[in-house]
RNA sequence: GGGCCGUUAGUCUAGCUGGCUAGGACGUCGCCCUCACGCGGCGAAGAUCACCGGUUCAAAUCCGGUACGGCCCA
């Protein structure tokens, strides 16, 4: 492991003559990011040192991907971003643990392999079904591993993890195990979401809305012992067998006389009474609903509310129950469909009409989702939802506005989160029953990882009747309950002692998408097991969109996929496009030109560098400590030095388009297009400007170079390690550039005056430039004689000090500094005029 | 129906703890084979900052409202 760079000091390796290595002046991407890649990792740079006592430490809690298939460029944002933190991090001295997980478990997978395989998850033994699911992941991590590798994320590779493995189970285990001690866990019988096809219990989080087409009938509810009826409107017939009441609003003058009556359930040869409920919808159908149990979460709600019984009508894989009657046996559709038809035929079906309404279907199969009650394990989330509420106010949000949707998520939450599924590939629960008398036992701390299914508890006799069979739990974990404690997995929790230094993380990122989710659960978890905030601070990813501004997606033909955008353009420049693609936080379109112009950016830079390490053949960087800077020195030293402030203070607000920006525009724009140039001729003919000046020249230039490589570095860390490499690295004695100590801003080098005169002469430079292209001469025309006025007396000395720059930049042979006024034309925003004679 | 976010040149976007001729990129147009770079250089054109009203000496920026769009939740 390496340990020692800190130490490394620009003295200890600077003796002697230093020749600057010429650079080969073809960049090529796809070699240089291949050599770094595997060079970093032979360094062992990335290594988090856990035995360092000096520096402070700072970790990511990088969430474990859900392996889904190639890397796509959703990821690529989001690793770009927290890879620049991790960079930049460990630039500024901190002892960087930059972890990577694999989410594995869950529907996802298991739906996968069903369909691959044309089969269900009872058709082959539970052992065998795993190991398709855990192959099939692995394929997976694989190839998500080869395009974050690609990408060149300076995670640290011995902390890899996957959350199918047993070692995590124990840790899964165990935190189960605790909130169950703790009170945080219960298991209970109430209403939750269940997918019929994948035939499991799902969590709010994993419920999406769809708006469709559906059917609202119009059905005759005849009053008890009359000829009377309501007409009750329905989008689900087929739970008329399930109907246990019939609502209406109590202000509504129609119905509010018939509450507290009883009326006949068609088909069904039962009555039931009518209520009154304030919630219900005068407007919607007729104004008067059935409750059956369960339509929909508002059933719920009633159901609890007037204490109605519960019919159970459906079973675990859709099929209607002996509580259906006659259609006992069929298939939600198919009952449907026969009751429909029934109710024709006994003319209750007065009409229906076609609405658009929103469903809920399971956020994997997208079946859709019906409500059972079923025995099921819970956490208890809901009594920390005033917690969740406080912490996440008090944790900082890159962007602020973000921490709005953890917290009304939390708040929109009316049920607890079941954490038990009916499933195969997961963590198992460590519960088992005693066939005797149904005790329940609970795996000790010790006993774990440990798969009840396979077995026994480790205890002679049920502590209760004595009994000696037991059955271990069938059901298993939530995927989330995996991937929410991660926090602390990270840290080492629980066998290092030591964890809570790295607990809570430094920083958490996450999407838009799944905040009600990863940030969340990770939230109720960590305040329930260890009673403190997760992270300390969250950072926000948007969308990638397409290039046309809405959602990527592969049938609307805007998809670009990451693995051919990586190898096409290199990591550096799609880097660029993640940085600076937007503002924090916000949806981002994928577009290629932005791709396009981080990869120009970097044959700018490499040119530029290659061009200066021919400059400076002859310098040597350390026998240069004194040096006489120039005008336009000191301006380019001054505008570096506020560059740095502003690229650290971007970096320390995790705004990466505004440091990406910046450090381009200086570069490109004040750094090559006016200091180079104007530097040229001082480089070219010391024998005209003095040996001094070219001396100063050089070091500037070698300096600034220096400064911008650095500061981009986050960004595009392969360019500019290998350019580091050839100019800086015998002189700085970095090893790399990516463990350099972050430049601290220097406010001696701040100068006002040197910015302002420098910008006066760049001003004029610009003047001449424009005159020229309006005269449509090349920029090397020469000009015979310039005359500058201005009537500022102290305009007029800095134009002189500047004189012999704008003259060999922009080949004049004579120039004239006046004060008397003369027809010319002005230089802009100054006044100054020109006037320059060809 | 509620919440959050957005609406800036042909396109995408920055700026929004109020004070600059509103910054950048792509695209467009003109010029330049200037000895680092044509994957380039130098220039130019292009925005009543969605709309209405208010606060202020001063509003893209703050406040209220309207319209349209996005996301999330009922």
């Amino acid at each position: 492991m390496f340990l020692g760079y800190i130490s490394f000091s620009t003295q200890t390796l600077t003796a002697g003559l230093i020749i600057m290595q010429p650079m080969p002046k073809e960049y090529n991407f796809k070699e240089i990011e291949a050599k770094w890649q595997s060079k970093w990792e032979e360094m062992g740079i990335y290594h988090y040192n856990w035995k360092d006592q000096t520096r402070p430490p700072y970790s990511i809690d990088t969430p474990p991907p859900y392996p889904s298939g190639e890397l796509h460029m959703g990821n690529v944002l989001n690793w770009t971003y927290f890879d620049m933190v991790a960079r930049y991090k460990r630039m500024q001295g901190f002892n960087v643990l930059f972890p990577q997980g694999w989410d594995c478990h869950g529907l996802g997978i298991e739906i996968q392999v069903e369909k691959a395989n044309n089969i269900r998850k009872r058709d082959i033994p539970s052992n065998q079904f795993r190991s398709m699911c855990m192959a099939l992941v692995e394929k997976y991590i694989a190839m998500m591993k080869e395009g974050i590798l690609k990408l060149g994320c300076s995670i640290d590779w011995t902390t890899e993890y996957r959350t199918m493995d047993s070692d995590y189970w124990r840790r899964t285990q165990l935190s189960f195990i605790r909130l169950l001690k703790s009170g945080y866990m219960y298991q209970g019988t109430h209403p939750v979401n269940w997918c019929p096809r994948d035939e499991t219990a799902i969590a709010d989080a994993e419920v999406d809305h769809i708006k469709r087409e559906g059917t609202l009938h119009y059905v005759r509810f005849y009053l008890e012992g009359s000829k009377e009826y309501l007409l009750i409107a329905t989008t689900r017939p087929e739970f008329i067998p399930a109907c246990v009441a019939v609502e209406v609003n109590p202000n509504d003058e129609r119905y509010n006389k018939y509450i507290g009556r009883k009326i006949t359930v068609p088909l069904m040869n039962r009555s039931v009474a009518i209520i009154g409920e304030e919630s219900v919808d005068r407007e919607f159908g007729t104004g008067v609903v059935q409750i059956c149990t369960y339509g929909d979460k508002d059933d719920v709600r009633t159901v609890l509310k007037h204490k109605l019984p519960v019919i159970r009508l459906i079973n675990e894989s859709g099929r209607i129950t002996e509580a259906g009657c006659k259609y006992s046996g069929l298939y939600l559709n198919q009952a449907r469909t026969a009751i429909v038809a029934d109710l024709d035929t006994a003319g209750l079906l007065e009409k229906t009409e076609k609405i658009m309404h929103e469903v809920g279907v399971c956020e994997r199969c997208k079946t859709h989702i019906e409500i059972l009650e079923r025995k099921q394990w819970f956490m208890s989330t809901r009594k920390l939802t005033a917690e969740v509420e406080k912490t996440t106010n008090a944790i900082i949000w890159y962007p602020d506005y973000m921490k709005n949707r953890l917290i009304d998520w939390a708040k929109s939450l009316d049920w607890d989160w079941v954490i038990s599924r009916q499933r195969l590939f997961a963590t198992p629960i460590p519960i088992w029953y005693c066939s005797g008398c149904g005790e329940l036992v609970v795996a000790e701390e010790d006993w774990v990882p440990i798969d009840p299914k396979l077995e026994g508890p480790r205890i002679e006799k049920c502590p209760k009747c004595g009994g000696k069979n037991f059955v271990g739990e069938q059901d298993v974990m939530d995927t989330w309950m995996d991937s929410s404690i991660t926090c602390a997995v990270h840290a080492g929790w629980p066998d290092n002692a030591n964890w809570r230094k790295l607990f809570p993380a430094s920083i958490h990122p996450s999407g838009t998408d799944i905040i009600r989710t990863w940030a969340y659960y990770l939230m109720v978890r960590h305040l329930a097991l260890f009673g403190e905030k997760p992270f300390r601070s969250v950072l926000i990813n948007g969308m990638v969109l397409g290039s046309d501004g809405r959602k990527m997606s592969k049938s609307l033909k805007n998809y670009a996929a990451a693995p051919e955008v990586l190898s096409k353009n290199g990591a550096d420049a799609t880097r660029q496009w993640a940085a600076g693609g937007g503002a924090t936080g916000s949806d981002i379109p994928y577009r290629a030109q932005d791709v396009e112009y981080g990869r120009r950016f970097l044959v700018k830079l490499w040119n530029v560098s290659s061009f200066a390490s021919k400059l400076l053949e002859d310098y040597n960087p350390t026998e240069n400590l004194e040096v006489e800077l120039q005008l336009l020195d000191k301006w380019i030293v001054s505008k570096t030095e506020n560059l740095t402030k502003k690229v650290t203070e971007a970096f320390e607000k995790c705004q990466f388009n505004i440091a990406v920006e910046e450090i381009r525009n200086f570069t490109w724009h004040v750094f090559c297009d006016f200091y180079i140039e104007a530097i040229k001729d001082r480089l070219y003919r010391p024998d005209v400007h003095g040996k001094t000046s070219r001396l100063a020249a050089q070091h500037t230039l070698y300096e600034v170079l220096y400064r911008v490589l650095q500061l981009i570095s986050p960004v595009t860390p392969h360019l500019t390690e290998e350019i580091y490499q050839y100019m800086h690295k015998e002189h700085k004695g970095y090893p790399s550039i990516q463990v350099s100590e972050w430049p601290k801003f220097d406010s001696e080098k701040i100068s006002e005056t040197a910015e302002k005169d420098g910008d006066l002469i760049t001003a004029i430079m610009s003047e001449i430039r424009r005159d020229k292209a309006e005269k449509k001469l090349p920029l090397n025309a020469p000009i015979k004689n310039l005359i500058i006025y201005t009537t500022k007396n102290e305009e007029a000395v800095t134009i002189k000090k500047g004189c012999v720059d704008i003259a060999s930049t922009l080949k004049i042979e004579n120039i004239r500094v006046d004060t008397e006024k003369i027809e010319g034309r002005q230089v802009s925003q100054y006044e100054v005029y020109i006037k320059p004679e060809y």
